[in-house]
DNA sequence: TATGATAATATGACCAGTCGTACAATAGCA
DNA sequence: TGCTATTGTACGACTGGTCATATTATCATA
């Protein structure tokens, strides 16, 4: 029986599967509406029609690609479960600028590229990009808040607040590397964000006080 | 004679002028790929033809338009002479959202969307935004530079790298605030660039903490 | 000041191609 | 058989862009 639904899944949506890869691919690099159903359909050397087989419309494909970067966004938030909070936090932003390195800083978040983009029009595709920075900020705020509580981050403002600038400042830093295609802005944002922003509490402010920082 | 140059010089730019305000509110408003040259036209009242007798192609006209979007970002720059320069990088931050709210929070920042929508095959109009950043970031440095020979600023940053931080962060803000439409994301912006990052080095860095290890 | 040559602008009709989408016919499996 | 997935074909609207032609502005010369 698991056999013969792994056979059907697989064989099922091999077509599918096709029009998404492509799509994640297209929408990647060249937006939404820089993107055609051609440029897909052509690239996931499938029939224009097998699409709407599949995906309702355009705005259908693209949530659904979207829904996927998410996924993987998120799964890649979790880490080895001794780190602390804010080790955490540090793994996992390093991990996400490999990821862009290995895009070759050339297309940005696709979510972020999502957001400005999209306008007033695009209802649906709007909220989803809401709800997907939302959500993305509850999982920072979380890893905050544990930080706070373990004493590792002195409570001068709500991990809320602080989350939120932080993923925003990351955003900025995304956009700015997909212009000069290197990680010197995502460098920038991690020195900023966890030799300043981040330091505890007690050690001084001022990083030109020899503190031996591990990495 | 400064009469007739006058009358002259109003009247001849009627038409282009015309299109280039209905292409800075579109190209603002929707972006450059879901912005075509029927929608400029039309709102411009003007017809096609007259597009392109000013501008020889779209991508050509969304490169004046930025030219005017970027005047105007570096017009709003300059600040009263008397301030510090801390002081009138926060004035010209606090200018530039009082801009972003007027337009309703909806439409983010022009230079921004086009960073992210922008695919490599725009060669020309990518080129003409990475300068656009790169100036932006200048002024800045040049600003956080003032400040620390001033000794408004602690040295322990370059202000090159300071202001590139700040810079994108500012346009992280302004991509989600574009999502959430209100000035918060842009408040966590000020809080965090302003009372933590660019805190005076005699004052401490935990406000919270009443000075007390200070020395 | 008037004239005429030249250039810039105006404009409606039109192009070839692409857009997202629909659908009837078919193929393959249950 | 009946069902669902597939696909060739075509749709009407729209894309960025062109062209011939008409109007107007510019400016040196008479």
């Amino acid at each position: 029986m698991a056999k013969r639904a792994l056979t059907s899944a697989t064989k099922k949506s091999d077509t599918r599967e096709k029009i998404l890869q492509a799509a994640f691919k297209a929408f990647h690099e060249k937006g939404y509406n820089g993107t055609s159903i051609q440029d897909i359909i052509e690239a996931a050397k499938v029939p224009k029609a097998s699409s709407y087989n599949h995906f309702k419309s355009k705005q259908q494909l693209a949530i659904e690609v979207l829904d996927l970067y998410v996924k993987i966004v998120q799964e890649s938030m979790q880490g080895p479960e001794e780190a602390s909070p804010i080790e955490l936090l540090r793994i996992y932003f390093e991990q996400s600028i490999h990821q862009h390195k290995e895009w070759g800083f050339e297309t940005g978040c696709m979510i972020g590229n999502f957001a400005a983009e999209i306008s007033n029009s695009e209802k649906v595709l709007r909220a989803f990009v809401v709800r997907a920075f939302d959500s993305w900020a509850k999982a920072i705020e979380d890893v905050l808040a544990k930080a706070q509580d373990k004493g590792e981050l002195p409570a001068t403002q709500s991990p809320k607040e602080l989350a939120s600038y932080i993923l925003n400042s990351y955003h900025g830093a995304v956009l700015r590397g997909k212009l000069t295609r290197d990680r010197i802005p995502y460098d920038q944002f991690l020195t900023n964000t966890f030799d300043y922003l981040l330091k505890p509490a007690e050690v001084s402010h001022n990083p030109r006080a020899k503190l031996k920082k591990k990495r």
